[in-house]
DNA sequence: CGTGAAAATTCTTAATG
DNA sequence: CATTAAGAATTTTCACG
């Protein structure tokens, strides 16, 4: 992928709702031509779409835990993610490498809640649970280092000028 | 927090660049009454930001890993994660109880990149590793539950006409 | 707090080089 | 592909209940 493409996605990454204006001022171009790479950076499935960064807590989901989950009986197929996708807790699964099968990423509103979850996901799936509570969570979700910081695009044959109509 | 503002954020982590006119249509409010509810959430927090999310296999970052830390000399203060907060291939850290400290996740382009992350981790918070690569991920960062799907909400006490100019 | 409407921006498309 | 221009839609503010 081009240098702009990585610009505009390391500033959508910052801020999913940057205006088109805002966005052309930050990589050098006009806004037709910043909508038209967006719409394909949409459509080639480089940007997959846009979602508003929530505060858990605020939700009543205080506790975050990792499940790290094993099949009972590892010679039955293992449809694990399928057969815990009903489970609204579960924010994330990772199929990994190492002793476990899965990692998961669950989120609830306290203790009592969380045993509730590791019973449903246990049934859910016959599967044993090796959980790790996360205490606080000093950074989460932060931006991919995508090419240099966007800002140096901007004086590259670019007059700051506005025409305007 | 209440009924309608929960319909509001859960609206907004499934599509973070909603128009208020299609939230205010969802949740059964004037456009003006959503719009001040947004922006309340907004400074209160629940509603941290927003933004795109992208396709790490097109970013050239397409291997994964969880990275446990553990440091070398525990008697010493520790500040792992602003020691290591400089380094872009890390999107998160969580602070875990159990036996190791913190849970890294980072993004790397390949086997050789993640080495050398990983001593980049070592030596500037000088902890021992144990590492987790990620094989897939059936899913990741899903909406969490927040109320009943604000759907129901659209059909109390607000008839489904556009009054019009 | 909610509503309705008007003004300022922005989004979106189309014609053009 | 990028640019400019123009109509449609949205965001944002304001006065009022």
């Amino acid at each position: 992928m081009e240098e702009i493409d990585r610009a505009i996605v390391a500033a959508l990454t910052v801020d999913g709702r940057l205006s088109y204006t805002d966005l052309a001022e930050k990589v050098g171009l006009s806004v037709s031509a910043v909508h038209q790479r967006v719409r394909r950076l949409e459509q080639r499935g480089v940007v997959k779409g846009y979602a508003a960064r929530v505060s858990f807590e605020s939700l009543d989901l205080p506790l975050t835990a990792f499940v790290a989950i094993r099949p009972f009986d590892p010679s039955q197929p293992d449809d694990a993610p399928e057969r815990l996708a009903h489970l609204p807790e579960i924010d994330s699964c990772y199929s990994v490498a190492g002793e476990d099968f899965y990692l998961l990423l669950v989120r609830v509103a306290g203790p009592a809640d969380l045993e509730r979850v590791l019973q449903e996901i246990r049934t859910s799936a016959n599967v044993t649970t090796r959980t790790t509570v996360v205490l606080s969570t000093p950074y989460e979700h932060r931006p991919p280092k995508v090419a240099q910081p966007a800002d140096q695009l901007r004086q590259r044959g670019v007059p700051a000028e506005s025409p305007g109509s």
